[in-house]
Formats: C-alpha cells, sequence, structure tokens
DNA sequence: CCGCTTTGGTTGTAGATACAAGCATGGGGA
DNA sequence: TCCCCATGCTTGTATCTACAACCAAAGCGG
C-alpha cells in the first residue's frame, strides 16, 4: 500500500500545528502555576463549574467538558477538594452519581486567576493574529473539531471567564 | 487594572484552539503506540535523528528541537538505548557532549511507523481543511510561533520522513 | 423479584515528566 | 597556572496521568 506522503504545503502547515500544540500548553501551565497555583487543567475544571448553574456539575459531564478521563477527574478534584476549592456530595437523584461544586473559595481563585490568563493569551497568542486571521482560525478549529470531537463535548460550554 | 476581556469572536477562536492542543497529542501517541509501541515524542525523536547526517544529533541540539528539557530528553533516550533504537556515545569534539545515533533497528521502526503516521495526519488533520486554509494555517502557525518559539527551534529541521 | 448488563465513580499501580541537585568538562581572566 | 563560572548531561525525587481492576447503584428481561 503506497503511502500519500505529504506536499511541501501539507507538511509546512503541519509542523507548524505540532509545534503550536506542543508550546502552548507549556506556556498556559507555567503562567497559571506561577501566578494562581493551578495547572491550566485545574484552571479550566474550575472555571467550568464557575459557569454552571449553582457552581454544580457531575463528574462524567465536567471530565467531557475538559477532555478528562474519569479516572484523571477524580483525582484532581480530590486535591481541588484538599484545597477547599471545590466540595464533593453524592447525587440525589442518582446515587451513583457524584457532584462537584466550587467552595466560595474556589470561585475567588478562579475570579483572581482569570485576568492573568486573560493577558497571556492575548499578548502571547491573539494579538499575534490579524482579525482575518481570528476568523480564519475559528473555521479550521471547527473544521479541525469536526473530525476530533465529533460530539462536540469540549465546545460545549466554555464560558465567560476564560 | 482592568481587564481586557476577549471579544465573542476571540473567544470562539480561542476555546477551538484550546480544544484542539488538547485533543491531538492523545490521538498522535495513541495510534503510535498502538501501531509501532512509540510515543509521538519518542517517534518524533526517532525521526529527528532519521534527518540528521550520520543519524546522530548532540542531546542539547535534539532537545531543543523537540521542545524537551534536557533531563526529560536523557531518560527518554535512554529508554530507546534500552531497545537498541538509539545509541549514545561521548561527542569527540567536546567530552562533556553526548552524541546520540539512530541503529539500523531504530531506522527500520521510523521508516515501518513513518506511513500510518502520515495517513493518520491525512485522514483526522489535514483532509479537513480546504487548500486555502492549509495555507492560512501555515501563515497563522507562523504569526503564534514569532511569540511562543521566536529562536525557531522547533521548525527549524523537521523532515520529511514526517 | 431475581440475575445480568450498563453506568458512574473511586482506588491502586505503573509509567512519564518537571524540577532540583549534582558531576564533569570547557573556557576565560588574574 | 589557578580559580571561577558557564556549559552539557545525568540522576533522584515528587507529581501527574493512563490503564486496569474494582465497587455500588440503576435499568431491564425473565
Amino acid at each position: 500500500m503506497d503511502t500519500n506522503w505529504l506536499s511541501d504545503d501539507e507538511r509546512a502547515a503541519w509542523v507548524r500545528l505540532v509545534a503550536v500544540v506542543e508550546l502552548l500548553p507549556g506556556l498556559l501551565d507555567a503562567q497559571l502555576r506561577h501566578d494562581s497555583d493551578l495547572t491550566h487543567f485545574e484552571y479550566f475544571t474550575l472555571a467550568m463549574l464557575s459557569e454552571a448553574p449553582d457552581r454544580t456539575l457531575r463528574m462524567t459531564d465536567l471530565a467531557q467538558r475538559s477532555n478528562a478521563t474519569l479516572p484523571r477527574l477524580s483525582h484532581v478534584v480530590k486535591r481541588l477538594e484538599a484545597r477547599d476549592l471545590v466540595e464533593r456530595r453524592p447525587c440525589e437523584d442518582d446515587r451513583r452519581a457524584t457532584n462537584a461544586r466550587l467552595t466560595d473559595a474556589g470561585w475567588d481563585v478562579v475570579v483572581a486567576a482569570a485576568p492573568g490568563h486573560v493577558r497571556l493569551v492575548r499578548e502571547r497568542v491573539l494579538d499575534s493574529l490579524t482579525d482575518e486571521q481570528v476568523e480564519q482560525l475559528h473555521a479550521i478549529g471547527d473544521a479541525l473539531l469536526a473530525s476530533l470531537d465529533p460530539a462536540g463535548k469540549l465546545t460545549g460550554l466554555y464560558g465567560a471567564a476564560d
């Protein structure tokens, strides 16, 4: 079976996409860790909860929105609970389920962390692009996610705090 | 200091970029792990070596091209060496330095892994985009990397095997 | 009502990465 | 020549994630 190798144009685009994918997480983690003692995943988790009704989400729901496996989320929430940023309690409708709720302290942490995070995103990412490129990135993202995330779990809700 | 929050357009683009950044590594790792028992980082490391003169690079050079810290690379190369895919030997010009060289077995592994990897990249990424979007992605990548990787360490050499 | 399967979640273990510390060589300046 | 610092790399430790095993509740067919 012959391989359909990438053309020069395709490879150029792919190389840059891979480079961005490699570099961006480290940048986000470093800033949030330094300024707010949170990983990007922890921040994202808290931000999801901050947007939810009653600041509460079920573990499964939260896991899908953050592209986490359930074990991973369980561990992270346990750590956040130890820091009193989140509290867990059994769901009343379904006794198998667990609800995670953002505490007041957790809310304060998100509110304090958001401006620095947004500033980083603006300075290091969005300000590098023209308005036209921002639109193009939007469309390209949609096209890619149609394949990478057909169910739209990640982009379903991603609120104002980000 | 007032926060300059993101506009709707900016947030839409950012949300999609973050989602892609979260999803893509898992996809690449899963395919390579399943088909070739390699992580994407390991594959990338081997691919860099396969492109280098005499299939040899110094550890520092290799670390920069793959955006790895030196400790990380050291551990990974140690594992690859244990699998006889890479060999290490002290550099003769500078006795502090270590040269990593791709073995024949390592070469075979890269050659065997490349087609499946390229197929995935094509089917799940590039084929989702129009030719015009591929060009746009190229330009957007350049703009972002000017900020994320000013020295161009990652994109300096990324060869035909990819 | 019983038993099977599915769903929701936690825990344990192994593997991988970051960070800090450490060691050896190189490269000047006094 | 001697000292000091920078460079190149390795190792050790703590943390985080993936994977698998596990338990409990829910749903469902008989």
